[in-house]
DNA sequence: GATGAATGAGAATTCATTCAT
DNA sequence: GATGAATGAATTCTCATTCAT
């Protein structure tokens, strides 16, 4: 599964001209999903997830050219997710003349603990897909956008790739050892929101400078 | 592997009281450390294991409970060695006069960029065995004692829970980036390693304020 | 094999929708059965019965969830013969106008005679997986038949659960002393049934008395 | 196990000329029932056994020459158990004036309710083993002793050999049915042993005339 | 387009037994 | 006599994938 192990096939085949199709796809991503999050790694099983989603082992091999693929669909699916996340925190907070770091670190920290295993798992198969410089590339935009972002108190101003990397990284790797350690640590999760915010806000006050 | 499904097993069986024993133990994690650097885990076999350490797979199963538990044991190493790299580098900037962030900084940028694959792969099976936890627990009091450094800028002056949590997980949430983006972020390692500092440094300005 | 270990598992898996699975079923079970016969339980193993039964072993365990199940249900398979013996010398004895006792004794010690060391390990897997119940269940049911017979000296009367229970335990007790002493008692066959069925003939006459 | 592998061994090694031997033979004997009652015959192996011995599986070996002579010895210990309390009993019934039949089939019957499925397992090995010719030739003395008991209503008759098969292998066939069926059947205790003494006793008068 | 029976390479793990110390 | 590390043949079972219908 994870190194993978023959030829590189294109992630979907039947390229879903009709509604049909679509919906196919949409029920069979949708069991697969439910399936991993039940029984992880360990039980997701093409057979399985052709099973739940109520389709022939045949029918799914029609959409998906082996069982990795999935796997990545399912991780694009959820960083997307995360992404338009994000983004609906930057236009609330602009709507709202509120901090857009604290809504973005928010809406990221709580999207982190919720389906921690899941997420894991499904972060892992992209990256072993040699899939996360996708993600990375569409990371470093939004956090750019934050920066010049209108109300920013950097507005008009911008970093260089390596700023952004590392704030962005940062960041991320906060949330994402909320993913890791789920409920294990001894701090509100207030208290780390607060302290992220600042985190991103001491940088970028030092880094623009 | 993923999902565990029986009884947790003790991690080592046969205790080794014997020196025979330790160095069958030894032979036994280097051989599968390098077929994992090898193969990948697609490669990684117990029956190869043992026929790499020279070993019966019998014997190998005298020291192991389960598959997983190698993993476990490499991963454990790698992060120790983690540990010591980054208390070596400590002791080196003591000893020089030198930003000790910064040296920790390098030590642990250079660490994650080696072996990206294999990394990747370790720390997947060991937090995927819910193990994160424990390292978290030694990363943070590592991370205490470097801000508690007597020569640190910030000596005598103490974090909070969260305020070590944030800064430890923001500089490894980058340092991962590099192991999972592999060569191909367009920033030169310099740069990388100097917004990195930077980062800590502001942060630690404004924290301990 | 002996003591269960995990979760409950159906008895078969593949419903045979359709008349290739039924015969591929089929197939196997008699695989299974001459292989028992011949090797033993030392050398019934699932992969040398997939191969006598010319199908893959992944088809075997398409129709059966493990090796135990394809014991079990070899087992039903010859205790269902048992009883369809019994009903068949039943019958015959009625239009004869003999002894029916007779007539079962007979079928019953002959069958017993046998394929001793299969049925003995047949018959261990079943009372091991706990299914001996289900047996003796039709057993009673098929004693309870014979007395009520019409042309039963008995015809009319009725007997009791325990009675049912102690004659047709008796018969059976006799009869499987067959199949373990092999043929190793000094004694004619002819004598054996002779004395079994005054056995339930003594026995008869005073129960229902 | 079932089928025996290699060549016929003896059944014990080391002769216990001393007491330490002789010990060290009922501390694994016990060990090896405990195991067996608590696991089944799934978690019966050698070095479980001398783990709980409190022995190494080497001095096991010293003591039994393979797995299965360990169950045979239990089994031996079982059987000869049974025998001791059937003889009690029919002392007991002797001093009483009391049926020396209803005794035997009490104790029988109670001790087969006992320990079923140990029971079973070990009688699975022993006949497994073709010894339970042996164990059918001391039961049939025994019957023929209980007959020709002093007290016997049939004081002085003897029955031919095919007899006294048919009574103690019926009367034992009941009493194994016990250990099959557990507390499935739907009948007293008491109404079980009145039939079987009452079977016998129908038996004996007819069979004796 | 869909179905699902069949495939079979492959992997993990067990455990009776030996034998050097 | 005892020890226990080592052996390795053998077995069960999984699951991604194909393809005839």
């Amino acid at each position: 599964m994870t190194a993978p192990r023959k030829k590189a096939a294109p992630l979907t085949r039947r390229s879903p001209r009709q509604v049909r199709a679509h919906e196919t796809l949409a029920v069979i991503l949708e069991a697969a999903w439910r399936l991993l999050r039940q029984q992880g790694l360990a039980g997701f099983n093409t057979n399985r997830i052709a099973e739940r989603a109520g389709v022939s082992i045949g029918t799914l091999y029609g959409y998906f050219p082996n069982k990795q693929s999935i796997l990545v669909a399912l991780a694009r699916r959820l960083l997307q997710a995360d992404r338009q996340a994000v983004a609906d925190a930057l236009e609330a907070a602009a709507a709202q003349g509120a901090d857009p770091v604290r809504g973005i670190v928010r809406v990221l920290f709580q999207r982190h603990r919720q389906d921690a295993s899941l997420r894991r798992t499904l972060l892992s198969a992209y990256i072993g897909a040699g899939l996360a410089g996708d993600d990375a590339e569409q990371v470093r935009a939004q956090v750019g956008s934050i920066v010049s972002h209108p109300r920013s108190p950097l507005a008009g101003r911008s970093l260089t790739d390596a700023q952004l990397f590392v704030v962005s990284r940062g960041v991320l790797g906060v949330a994402r050892a909320l993913t890791e350690d789920a409920g294990a640590l001894p701090v509100s999760d207030q208290a780390l929101e607060d302290e992220a915010v600042r985190l991103v806000h001491a940088y970028l006050a030092v880094a623009a400078a």
